[in-house]
DNA sequence: TCCCTCGATTGGTTCGACCAATCTGATGGT
DNA sequence: ACCATCAGATTGGTCGAACCAATCGAGGGA
């Protein structure tokens, strides 16, 4: 199986640690050496762990003072949202799957814009990528749904060759697929999904001057929405 | 002066040659032994490197087989625009702050839902982070101000109590700072800041049913991104 | 032709040492 | 009593070498 490395172990723990708020903001670490007594792993591993969690921006350090324990609120990313949600009640991680969605709708906002300025031909990859999901979601294997689902976030992001869309959608649809309860309850009935892709490309693939608002567009997504929510409520 | 670490100057190095695409995707990285002659640094620090870019989603690694150039357009996030903006042109790098604000206010709109369900008292400590700007915003100090104005942000996102809409806004308004192009720009006239800031504490301070929509909330804001960019293209 | 095996390659971890920045507390002068 | 200063201890940063573990690939055998 997947024997996950001494590093990931560690960085996982301390991670769990700071989300919980076990290590208040500003508190000091404890020294290299001492956690490498405490995990039983050498020093360098240990250093290799908290480089992790620097680049995440959980800790700051400075030679000869030690770690500090940073506010992951305001210097964090979507990346460490799973460790926060471990751990929280029934209604907060609702809460949290309701605005991850809301956020989604709000990127994909964006993205509608442009893509209803580009020219059919351009869909055709988007068109590809979703055929791909239909097939997928035959399968009943969300693992391999939410993989082919990623793959036409990504096709509809290459065509609006905007680095920074593609670069803030991403860490939301990623993160998505590593929340379990969220993502079964996305695709826990594909067919949902597969109607809205099938709804959006027929209303890009008109011609220019005859397709939906962005607004109409942003319906067939908040509905999908509104029915995962439903869904993830009622257990 | 702040003489940065070896392992950064490694890490900034590839990640360049990555966001440039002198690696390519799906390319197999040098061995670790071989970048630590080519950078005339010890493996373990070579090491180090690569660990960070591997949890900025930038390389994937097996043991035994190497590192492997991933897609950043699918599993990198904000950190990295920076480097992605060196070394393009001046158009692009206008697109680019334009959908950074795009995307910006997106999520200030969905701050502001929530701000508008909540009571008056709950915005004493905005009240509190925004009169602090308007001080900063006297001092002409564009670095003193973009830091009063992620005080501002701050405040804002705490009291939504929505953790993720922390971690998202947070990545957007630190990778504004951290393009001196753009943040010149939004603090060039940091009064027109105080003044939007002024006019939504004021709109979101009125009793609860009183308070004028999200909607015309976000006219504010959007009006504050116009006069940026018009700023950013006379250049 | 296919498959297996074994050596070479490459990442993962450990150990030990030393350098560099910082902190702490004792010292000594005012 | 107060404070500046300095030396030693603490702590992160880098280095070098060694060995383990997973993978790859070329050569040989069925």
């Amino acid at each position: 199986m997947l024997e996950s490395r001494a590093v990931d172990d560690v960085a996982e723990v301390l991670r769990h640690e700071i989300a919980r708020g076990v290590l208040a903001v500003g508190e000091r670490l404890a020294p290299e050496r001492q956690l490498a007594l405490r995990f039983e792993v050498n020093r360098g591993t240990v250093r290799a762990a908290l480089g992790r969690l620097e680049a995440e921006g959980l800790l700051s350090v400075r030679q000869g003072s030690g770690y500090l324990v940073r506010d992951f609120r305001r210097t964090g990313s979507l990346e460490l949202l799973p460790s926060l949600v471990a751990g929280r009640s029934a209604k907060e991680r609702l809460a949290i799957a309701s605005d991850l969605l809301a956020v989604r709708r709000q990127l994909a906002a964006l993205v509608l814009e442009r893509l209803r300025e580009v020219p059919s031909a351009a869909l055709a990859s988007v068109r590809r990528a979703i055929e791909d999901f239909e097939l997928a979601a035959q399968s009943r294997d969300v693992a391999r749904v939410a993989a082919a689902d990623l793959d036409v976030l990504a096709a509809l992001l290459a065509v609006t060759e905007s680095p920074v869309l593609q670069l803030c959608a991403s860490p939301v649809a990623n993160v998505l697929a590593e929340l379990p309860e969220l993502r079964d309850a996305i695709y826990a009935e594909p067919q949902t999904n597969v109607m809205a892709y099938r709804a959006l490309l027929a209303a890009l693939e008109l011609p220019r001057t005859k397709r939906p608002s962005a607004d109409q567009l942003a319906v067939i997504l908040a509905e999908r929405d509104r029915v995962t929510l439903a869904r993830l409520a009622e257990r």
